[in-house]
DNA sequence: CCTGATTGTGCACACGTGTGCATTCAACGA
DNA sequence: TCGTTGAATGCACACGTGTGCACAATCAGG
């Protein structure tokens, strides 16, 4: 028989169930190896009949190419590494969501690798480097200067997404967030509240930050004129329960308790409702006024009715993975800023 | 040089930047590959000192292991496929994010695949198969036999986590969700509510309809002294908004309306007391008592306290991985049935 | 000094695929 | 009939690793 390189006996059986490999295809349909790989690719090369033939004995015997020798021989993968720390941010669920969702249609697979530990960051990014994978999403963290140079080096697209970092050969993508902070200002201005807050996690994310300081630059005219005040809340987890014990803390009463609030996020604005309702007796948006960010899905709901700033997370994954498939594709693109549009949502706390 | 099969001529350089491989250690730390292999894999039988010396000169070169490669050596990767159906239902995410982190706590990688299209289920699991993973959890779906026979001809474990499926060879995980109907049942019988209601999708899943069928075999007794009513209600989707819609469907009044809902999750709960609450007038508990499924996080919310029925998810997570972990280790178990006990907690729905 | 055991390393093969290049074969024009 | 062309397919190599086996070296016991 022909074949490359068999094997010195008679490479006839050798375990009892062996998996099937392009080789039996092969012998099966008559064919050499390498039609059979041509044929599974679609190669333009192989005539109709032989395609039509190979493919059917392959589905026959029930023969799927093994991605794992074709990422070592090609030297890449169609594994797309999605870099997060933990599934408890709503609106990043969200995002994830879709992402998984369009990676997937485009062909890729998405591997999930968790950093909810900073310091793993760095390993955990050059470890994926070792899975030869075709791109890198990163939702959480920043990739150090180091290992961005390591996946340039590599060409291997990375995609920062509402993050702070300037990575060289990487696409950064965030929603407008400065845009946003304006729109929250605007609004509470026009609701007539006088002692106006912004309530952010201790520290501060990126995001975060330039939404505050949009708000608090717009607002600066009639901070000015003394018409009216302003305070920087502070809590100390950027989700439910942070919101929620900010609220206890600052909402007790007093002259200068605030009479609406701008949250960096959502998660956040929905704790910082219920110590306000539920624990403290306040009406909303009566005695407090509340806008979030991000527009999550229990944001509409009944219980909350938040009026917030939606970013879109369909928009953001296809953003993303547009992006990452042109690179691939090995389109040369410098580094780029990307911004998704916000949009003002009315609901019921104003 | 030593070294096998060394190209033609001179190996010595090829592309500009190549990618630091075990041979590229072997030549600078003086020693075979083999040595350099065995060195990153800690075998017993290499000699301290050569050791350490090949471990750090790997360091300064940057060399880590190539995993693409080591995975079709042994024919095994350490991926571990996550078989799901989006990132929407709230238990499924906290059951996940436990899972995630325990699975990259193992030394394993989780391989996210999404079979929304339960028609792509079978094609999905098969592809699977061909990313040699260690492992399977299935969260959503059915496997059929079938697609059960090759994974145990490849000895790759399955485990299936609260779903219905007896499949060959595949350990099943579910919550005790029959303990769980009659926990939920004990309590409304008590609460002195009359008509009671069970709420579920349209057509059931597996946990569901066993919560629900458990529920009502509890009460069977007192329904058959017409001390009390039961209803069967039925929501268009198994989330936030289905049981919103059906909360205006069942409760917008008359002789039947019913008092007391037991929903067979959390998040189908929430949606119905917002309809109540906030379309309809009701108050809960005084007009209707809502008991859900799940615990999740929501549930706790200041904005629903919700009373429930609930299951650990860290737990789940646990026993999937060590069921995992020991199949993959080569014990060799028989199928087993998994049950994880739940609990009752009370807050103020009832 | 000889024998056997133990320890540390190297050699060569195998894993399953993609692809550049050579080769075969039929068709076709002169 | 011969040379040329184009299409279709096979050959052989490479990808980077793990590991069984062989072999060298060291050592203990007689």
């Amino acid at each position: 028989m022909s074949g490359d390189r068999q094997k010195p006996g008679n490479g006839a059986k050798k375990k009892a169930h062996q998996v099937v490999t392009s080789a039996d295809v092969a012998r099966e349909a008559g064919v050499s190896r390498s039609t059979v790989s041509r044929c599974m690719a679609d190669d333009e090369r192989i005539s109709e009949a032989t395609r039509k033939r190979v493919q059917e004995t392959a589905a026959q015997l029930g023969y799927h190419v093994n991605k794992i020798a074709s990422s070592m021989n090609r030297r890449k993968s169609d594994l797309i590494g999605l870099v997060t720390s933990g599934l408890t941010d709503p609106f990043r669920i969200e995002f994830l969501d879709c992402l998984i969702s369009q990676i997937q249609q485009s062909g890729y697979r998405p591997l999930v690798i968790d950093v909810s530990d900073p310091d793993q960051m760095g390993i955990s990014m050059l470890n994926l480097l070792q899975y030869q994978v075709a791109g890198v999403v990163v939702t959480s963290g920043s990739p150090s200067p180091e290992v961005g140079t390591h996946y340039l080096k590599r060409n291997v697209p990375v995609v920062l997404v509402n993050r702070a970092g300037r990575l060289e050969g990487a696409d950064v993508i965030n929603c407008d967030n400065v845009h946003g902070g304006e729109l929250a200002a605007d609004m509470l201005l026009k609701s007539g509240k006088k002692r106006l807050g912004f309530l952010n996690v201790r520290g501060g994310t990126y995001s975060g930050n330039v939404r505050g300081e949009a708000f608090v630059s717009r607002i600066a005219p009639r901070l000015a004129d003394g018409e009216i005040s302003f305070t920087s809340l502070v809590c100390d987890s950027a989700d439910y329960d942070g919101g929620f014990h900010a609220g206890l803390k600052y909402l007790a009463g007093g002259e200068n308790t605030p009479d609406a609030i701008f949250c960096a996020k959502d998660h956040i604005a929905l704790g910082l409702m219920d110590a306000a309702r539920f624990e403290l007796g306040l009406t909303v948006p009566g005695d407090l006024a509340v806008i979030g960010f991000d527009d999550i899905a229990a944001a509409r709901q009944g219980a909350y009715q938040l009026t917030t700033v939606r970013q879109r997370a369909d928009q953001l994954a296809e953003m993303t993975v547009e992006r990452l498939r042109r690179r691939i594709g090995g389109d040369d693109l410098g580094d780029e800023r990307l911004v998704l549009p916000v949009e003002f949502i009315r609901r019921q706390t104003v």
